[in-house]
DNA sequence: ATAAGGATGACCT
DNA sequence: GGTCATCCTTATA
């Protein structure tokens, strides 16, 4: 059970890790439940944290936009596994985005993480990022490429890592954090079912992508 | 072997 | 609001 100093409100968190069976619905089930839930990096006993804000859901075979809609290949067979593993990828060469696998063994579908509220480890995510140690809190992490770059997520290191172990590098953890009213509209950056109300955010959040 | 095209972000006006 | 930097996977020949 790891604890995390919010380094906001200086209070420590008591966390659990997210089972596994929290990740076997459908992706736009579990997008909406993922707000509010902590995305932690650990490296030893330090660690780097944020609360998720936003997420969008990507279906499997009925999905155009999705990864998984071509079938199965050597880089997206993390959706084709077990529920709760990342899935990460390079995106415009510049980039890197996660993703969490939803649903059985065999059938495709995930849900992209697209921005954190920075709670520990606030120092190293703007030494990360590159920006000023005064820059501002809310535009730390808050895009899918962002929050990689402040967690230090790349597909060479944890593509196919299993979030719901405590002990690995990256985990995906729980509080009792009352999250706020959540939001769901189009996702972003698509062109194919760019109408589908797939994305989710938490209302009057600072941190999320885009207003 | 080669070509096409992204689930983006930074910086400019 | 527009431009552009720039890499990897995938499809086709």
């Amino acid at each position: 059970m790891p604890w995390l100093l919010d380094e906001s409100s200086g209070k420590n968190l008591q966390c659990r890790v997210l089972t596994r069976s929290f990740f076997l619905p459908q992706p736009e089930l579990v997008a909406p439940a993922l707000l509010g839930k902590i995305l932690a990096r650990r490296h030893g006993n330090h660690w780097i944290a944020g609360r998720i804000v936003e997420t969008e859901a990507y279906l499997g075979a009925e999905d155009p936009a999705a990864h998984a809609f071509a079938g199965k290949t050597p880089r997206n067979a993390v959706l084709f596994g077990p529920p709760g593993h990342a899935y990460v990828y390079g995106i415009y060469g510049l980039h890197h985005c996660l993703n969490v696998s939803c649903q059985p063994d065999s059938i495709a579908g995930c849900v992209l993480i697209r921005a954190l509220e920075p709670i520990a480890g606030i120092a190293a995510m703007r030494k990360n990022r590159g920006v000023a140690k005064d820059a501002a809190l809310a535009r730390i992490a808050s895009g899918p490429g962002k929050l990689c770059l402040a967690l230090g997520i790349t597909r060479a290191r944890d593509n196919g890592i299993d979030l719901t172990a405590a002990n690995n590098s990256l985990c995906l953890l729980a509080n009792g954090h009352q999250r706020g009213e959540v939001i769901c509209g189009p996702r972003v950056g698509i062109t194919k079912a760019a109408h589908l109300p797939l994305r989710f955010f938490l209302a009057e959040n600072a941190c999320v992508s885009r207003q």
